[in-house]
DNA sequence: CAACCGTGGGG
DNA sequence: TCCCCAAGGTT
């Protein structure tokens, strides 16, 4: 009889153990410097995390100045109207997300006397707020030994390892979260001064996936942990993870009408249910992809016909699911019904400016040249 | 558990 | 242009 060879587990664990040093100094050598970073505050970092949730962080940066701004506490969330919040997050997608913050936030202040949870259970039960996210909070914030698994480590760690396999099916991902989970561990064991090492570790991970072990062309010469790693080994490091091809995006394609009475625009609001709830773009009839002449769609949309009718333009935005064409008219009528229901409105430039738009209809804006000024707060922090 | 939710960067 | 995919969560 053969004595039991060491695990699985226990060969990971001993390779991390050699790794940690490397990683923990190569993050500190090489670590952005990115405004959540320059503070411990578990409110900043939970708006971070969720703005960051399937966001670039190029993207997100802007968009987090600009809510630290207007929301420097949870309090101030907790007591901001929706339409406030849901301005302050158009662009950044994923609606649900802002409605979710607000939501929680009102939670902390009205349940837990405005204080953060500082556990991670208190935190997992906060809405919009799952295992990755909790637990970056709760290892960045606190510093607590808490794993964190996002699409960065995925792919560190299924190279390291070479671990065949898509990363998120239920076998390989919950493997995933056992190693990230060890070596939390690992650096939660060391005392190096001062050190927040359970924060330093996760978020060397991730820097290491965005800059270094990126999904393709990984700069493996640059890696500190390339003498370790198996992908690396095979030559072609890029062949992890083994991630499922998704369904392509098929094609819809929409007319939508910029309608104006001397000055005002009319605009509709995306009821609760709907997608993009909440928010506000202007009328439009979805058809197949020849649009049906723009007179008779006009009809068909307001029982009525314009005085003029002006092509605008294309504009093609892709979403995860569709590639949509909008063909854009603008119509100028000599009466307008009056706005009934609230979610309707008429609204000059000045008064467009303070609503909430998707990205798409942000387009239609910019293509009907109907912005007073471009104060968008991307550009304004541009320049400052 | 699969489908769904937005957008923009980058190869 | 097209495709992948990013500090995921909810239903």
């Amino acid at each position: 009889m053969t004595p039991n060879p060491p695990d699985a587990t226990d060969l990971v664990s001993r390779t991390l153990d050699a790794l940690t040093p490397r990683l923990l100094g190569w993050y500190a050598r090489n670590a952005r410097n990115l405004p959540w970073r320059r503070t411990r505050d578990p409110y900043a970092i939970w708006i971070s995390e969720i703005m960051l949730q399937q966001t670039q962080v190029k993207t997100v940066v802007p968009y987090y100045q600009a809510w630290m701004r207007q929301f420097p506490t949870v309090d101030d969330l907790a007591e901001a109207p929706p339409a406030r919040v849901l301005k302050l997050w158009a662009g950044l997608g994923y609606y649900q997300r802002a409605r979710s913050l607000h939501s929680a936030a009102r939670f902390i202040r009205s349940r837990l006397r405005g204080s953060f949870p500082d556990n991670l259970p208190g935190v997992l039960a906060l809405p919009g707020v799952g295992r990755y996210t909790a637990g970056a909070i709760c290892s960045i914030a606190y510093n607590q030994p808490t794993p964190i698994l996002d699409g960065n480590i995925m792919r560190v760690l299924t190279r390291l390892f070479a671990i065949p396999g898509d990363p998120r099916a239920k076998p390989v991902n919950d493997r995933l979260w056992l190693i990230a989970e060890c070596w939390v561990r690992i650096a939660a064991s060391l005392r190096i001064g001062r050190s927040r090492l359970c924060a330093s570790l996760n978020q060397a991970l991730m820097e290491l996936g965005a800059l270094i072990c990126t999904p393709r062309n990984p700069r493996c010469s640059d890696c500190p942990l390339q003498p370790d790693c198996q992908a690396a080994r095979t030559g072609h490091p890029a062949s992890f993870p083994q991630t499922a091809p998704r369904p392509t995006a098929s094609a819809r394609s929409f007319t939508v009408f910029v309608v104006r009475h001397n000055s005002d625009f009319l605009v509709q609001r995306q009821p609760r249910t709907a997608w993009n709830a909440g928010l506000w773009g202007f009328p439009s009839l979805e058809h197949g992809p020849k649009p049906p002449a723009p007179a008779e769609l006009f009809r068909r949309c307001f029982k009525s016909s314009a005085a003029r009718l002006e092509p605008l333009g294309q504009i093609r935005h892709s979403i995860t699911r569709y590639r949509l064409l909008l063909t854009v008219y603008g119509a100028v009528v000599e009466s307008r019904p009056r706005a009934r229901k609230d979610h309707e409105r008429w609204c000059n430039p000045d008064a467009l400016q303070k609503l909430a738009f998707s990205a798409a209809h942000r387009k239609i804006l910019r293509l009907a040249r109907i912005l007073p000024e471009q104060t968008d707060f991307r550009k304004a922090i541009r320049k400052s």
